[in-house]
DNA sequence: TATTAATCGAGACGGTACGTCGCGTCTTACC
DNA sequence: GGTAAGACGCGACGTACCGTCTCGATTAATA
């Protein structure tokens, strides 16, 4: 099926693939997503472009590498439980928050999300990388909230947790609103209303 | 001050205008939004570039006016309001979900969407002329159940419609999940269970 | 037949056109024919690199183009005729020599010449372009000099010429001696000799 | 003095040469000159494109030798002398016609005559290695000839000898006409014609 | 006959140029 | 003055080769 010749990834140049990623990120933060090249990157890297060509397949996939090379730092483990589901929530929400208001992190996680809308077999992988791992301590830390009986047993605990982020991502791509500790607040506080055992 | 000379408005061409519109709307269908080119409009539409470049700044730009042109026909009515809250927000939001599951609606909505992303003048645009009116008309129904007293007095309004939108949303643009109607109906009950009043 | 649609020649920019020539011919003997690209020609003359593709097949036919251009301006007028051929055929092919030894000649002529070996369509409109209407007035002289019996009759004087001129052209081409003077009258007396009426 | 450390040719692969020479003489003939590569001629030879930078500069310095070493094996003997100069030279003549006209031998001949009108250095070995050979038979021929008196005292043999051969490359390289039997005996008529003793 | 150093096939690398596409501007002729 | 048409300067695309380089794996002179 594979009709180019797969090149041989164990003689491939670390320290070119560290360069480009570096190139990739810096330059998306300084020009946007749309001016980001891959003649830029490459020359930026002190890279010949088909070195980059050679191992990715589209400059949104380049930057997805970089990206998650960046990100992977933070191992995720898992949502705090002090026994108090909502501190624990607005806690976690809240750096979240902190770490969407940042420049840095905007540039290449906005231009990800958008090229994904457009490209179905980036989409998934964005999801898989960079969404999923996130979503999934959400839906963990619930799961042990309903095993507590915090919250009521037959809510589909994945629907929840989309409650709680949905809203939340949408707001910042969308830039309909300030991700505020406030709005987190409330938002937690809205949602955990509608999961609480009745009487 | 302004150094571009304002074209003309009332020698414009209506025909020219549909033509392009109508050219936009295939072949952001047809080749995707990457793909669209302005030259690739002025030529199906059998018009000069300089046609589009007068009238709008990007491709971007003629796609939601575009689109929006072929969407301000429904004019939006407000929701139904048949007393029973849940089942009114079923059904809109069913309808809604086979909209968003038209092929037709997909591309440039999709497209328009990621543009946003990156572009934040088209973002504030687009959010106004195309998500605000359809959020507003949620907004006013839970409002009209508020003072109803169907809805817990001293909930936001604003967020709830958020965690009854952007899940939705977000799992179209994300691809994270089909918009079945089953999948509509959990949503619409799971929020309402936290604006219900407390006994 | 003509799969790619003619550019309309009238709105041909003369500006550029001119432009290409001098960058043409000023780089080809900066360096050299191998290392001439159309980038370099284009980037020189100020021009987009389309702007050349749009015109010229390659640049082997741009270099053609601004060769002729700048050897057009000696309308050929013919060959002398004072009576002595012998004088007549040296002080012209004295003055050739001069100019196959005048750099600025020689890099864009052996260009041409060495491209037009491996290009049969290129070569034969190098021949009927350059080479042909300088061969023709030798053709012209002899046959008067025929008519006028200081040639034998019944002599190929299209090969004579021939004898003239590539032994003259071969050396220079390939290097494998001077054109002085000297041996300009060598030849010229040799290829006589041979054409006079036997007693 | 030398930084580049000469390679042992005593170790060199007898092999790989060979293929190096067949495949450069096929790929000639079929892609010509121009498209010729050393990539092209490594991998159709199954060799490591460092394998010609090791022993070659240039792909026409191993045109040139692929072409020599093919061509080496006419071990040059001399014209024949059967006393009757003009039919000696015709039936040579005649063959190297043929030879010329043979399109296995065409490609690269052309390609090594064009490269050398660029590469000085090149071309005095292309002149060496196979031009001059060739003409120095012509000369000697000659030579012998006006010993005998049928060629006049006087002459200046070796540009005799361009008035034959010169008429004849010049002809076939610029593709000016065709090189027939009885061009070639024109030709040698005409040159003759000068260079026998005058009564 | 085993050692060992250079050559070998392979192909990744930093580059340059290719020929094409689309951008946004400008010009021309028409209506 | 708006329009269809399209040439222009420009910049990026993705590809092809350049000549250099680094890898084991032969392989042929020497120990």
């Amino acid at each position: 099926m594979a009709n180019k010749a797969a090149p041989d990834a164990s003689r491939r140049s670390e320290r070119s693939r560290r360069a480009i990623f570096d190139a990739a990120l810096s330059l998306v933060g300084e020009v946007g997503y749309d001016k980001l090249t891959i003649e830029g990157i490459a020359s930026r890297a002190g890279v010949g472009k088909q070195t980059i060509y050679r191992w990715w397949p589209s400059k949104a996939a380049v930057l997805l590498d970089a990206f998650t090379a960046g990100v992977d730092e933070y191992s995720t483990q898992g949502l705090p439980d002090t026994g108090d589901l909502a501190a624990d929530l607005k806690s976690v929400l809240r750096a979240t928050a902190d770490e969407f208001n940042d420049p840095v992190f905007q540039a290449p996680y906005r231009a990800l999300a958008a090229a994904g809308a457009n490209d179905e077999e980036l989409s998934r992988t964005f999801v898989a990388r960079l969404m999923e791992p996130g979503t999934l301590v959400y839906v963990e830390r619930l799961r042990a909230a309903q095993e507590a009986g915090e919250v009521a047993a037959g809510i589909d605990v994945r629907v929840a947790v989309e409650m709680l982020l949905s809203p939340f991502s949408q707001r910042w791509l969308m830039r309909t609103g300030e991700l505020t500790y406030d709005y987190v607040d409330t938002l937690v506080d809205l949602v955990l209303r509608g999961l609480r055992p009745r009487d």
